[in-house]
DNA sequence: AATGAATGAGGATTCATTCAT
DNA sequence: AATGAATGAATCCTCATTCAT
């Protein structure tokens, strides 16, 4: 979780939040930038509007988190870790005997879920900050290459053939795929049905390369 | 037209260059911008600094440029210029008898084809800037419906059988793949050759659920 | 008496410890304050930090102490009053038939005795607080005073024939003597032992100015 | 000149100031934060009221100094160059023949000399700069084992037979012993002439220990 | 036209002190 | 008595933009 790149931010939440009062200060803290950032967008995110948004001063916030970049972080962790448990979901299901195409209709609906439109809006801000903040690279690299690798771990399910390393970089076009199915329909360019048939239709072709 | 976020700031070049040394002097100042933000970044691009790598004062890049914003401007319209002009060169192109196939390798091959990694981190620091800045958001949803347009262009002279509107957004998606194979090659998380393969096939998919 | 700065800042204790818990409580709170300065230092003494060291809350911290500064103050005075009791022993002994390089003798052995590298240190960081807090300025003056005075006493026992005012100069300077050495040793810009003996030859030069 | 401590913070004068108008300011600069450090003390020496001070904005002062350190440094830095000439206009003198006695007497003649209140109230604070900030402790060592270098080379040229070593560590109490003088004289502990008085006395005391 | 010094609002962070529980 | 969360003024520093020369 820590980043790779020498800095010397820390990045975690400063007190293990074992008071519930405490948790729930920290809950209140990130949900109000939450919607602070879906209201005014990331350059607007100063630790003073934090701290307004969530009614309270700066030295509390300070109380709970060590600076401002580890609540931005906070939120991308949870962010990543909601999609991974989403994904983390499919395990649990039966796959035998599910043809390629059932398969993808499960996948597409456990994963490509986001309605909200604060929510996509959330998820841009949190984009940006990615962009952003060196610090959130690496987060997003583990990130990715877990996704990957569950992906992966599904094809195989599938009995995909081919090479591991091939499957994991099918994971991540497959994730990929969905992302831009995602940013398609949000943004109007394509609407949600359609999209979603394309991403389908790639996504069964690209599997379709490799005899199962 | 009108840029659809609230925004006093000018984004357009201060004066029409007619004099060959003031266009020369802006070519300079966006010349010397790309260099400074392959090499340091967008967050490290003040205007001191611009100035500073293009050789002259501050005061003099505000003789040529309103404000900071419209010279990150200049160079995203200008990168997006570049692209259209790409795709602007397929339509010289004799695709009469050209099978499906042949037409994915020769679009791909005209637009995927960015090989230095220097001009990579200077579509990603614009990338940032997208982001960041709302007025380019505007820039980049009218070059994306461009690209689009000229895409279901390219797809009706190779006699895709499909309404214009499903033409157009398979227009964005088809970029949108494009743009997927770029990023994961580029972040390693896939090799150069392999997303190729898979953009083609996922290209051609598509193409192929529309009779031609 | 008073302070000659203009200050607001109540320096002394907040109440007088009658109860014994309530003793015990400032005596583990200026220990704690001792330890916490010779680890880090004066800049990182917040009250914050002294509490926590002290086991005990900020507000407790604040029921025995009326500020920050009055535990520093109090820690100030105690050194102080230590260095009086080292130098009050030696009323006690026996000077006549002493000779002045005898005197010398016992009087270093007295009072040049900081061994201890931690106790070093805290006086070091007293010694910043005195620079950097104005009311330390007249706690310091008057044990100077003192000091001086004690000396000049130690001087008239020894029978230097000398003004008292003199002999109270006197005892200034053969206290910053004193402190020369230890500073001097301590930094190793000269031995222990050569700082001693320099030590010992300039106040004996001294008092053998004046006849005895 | 370069603190061995580990930091970051850049200590030098930003932009050798080729430029009169630049080197002009930058002595204003410093003239006024020696005015403010003389008036107010090291702890209200904010970059805010040092610019004030200086009838400039926060901006322009960092426009000459990278950061509030590099002022304090440049000014501690000067501080010790001018003591350090003050002692090397010794050197130019003719010693040969001269008396321990009379050799005493210049040298206190050359660097007792503060005679400014201000001046001293200067010193003061930059020596609270000194215990407070620890890139300067690196500077006063350098500083220190300077003067006694030199103090070991006018003993040398008295002809004082001890090994170099002692004679450089005498150099470090001698200047403490003038260090002495001046503090008690300052705090009107001892008046001027008595402590000059002493101070010739202990240092020609130490100077008699060795053959010469 | 060119210069680059000057501006100052704005941002992240700290910490002595208070006060409701 | 004890707690420790809350406060917010104060601090250092940045940078887009202006304007006198």
């Amino acid at each position: 979780m820590t980043s790779s790149t020498a800095t010397k931010r820390k990045i975690t939440v400063r007190k293990q939040p074992t008071q519930e009062r405490a948790k729930a200060k920290v809950e209140h803290i990130l949900a109000s930038t939450k919607t602070l950032l879906i209201k005014d967008g990331l350059d607007k995110l100063t630790t003073n509007h934090i701290a307004k948004a969530a009614g309270m001063s700066v030295g509390s916030l300070y109380q709970y988190f060590p600076n401002k970049q580890s609540v931005i972080n906070e939120l991308f962790s949870r962010w990543l870790a909601e999609v991974v448990s989403l994904v983390q979901e499919l395990f649990v299901l039966d796959m035998t005997d599910l043809t390629l195409e059932a398969f993808a209709d499960v996948v597409m609906a456990q994963v490509y879920s986001v309605e909200d439109s604060g929510q996509m809006q959330y998820e841009i801000e949190l984009g940006k900050a990615m962009l952003l903040y060196p610090e959130l690279h690496e987060v997003e690299r583990l990130h990715g290459e877990k996704i990957a690798q569950m992906t992966a771990d599904l094809l195989k399910k599938m009995k995909i053939k081919a090479p591991r390393a091939t499957l994991v970089k099918l994971g991540y076009y497959i994730y990929g795929l969905n992302d831009l199915s995602e940013q398609l329909a949000w943004s109007d360019k394509c609407d949600r049905k359609q999209s979603l048939q394309w991403q389908r239709e790639a996504m069964l072709s690209l599997l379709r390369m490799y005899p199962s």
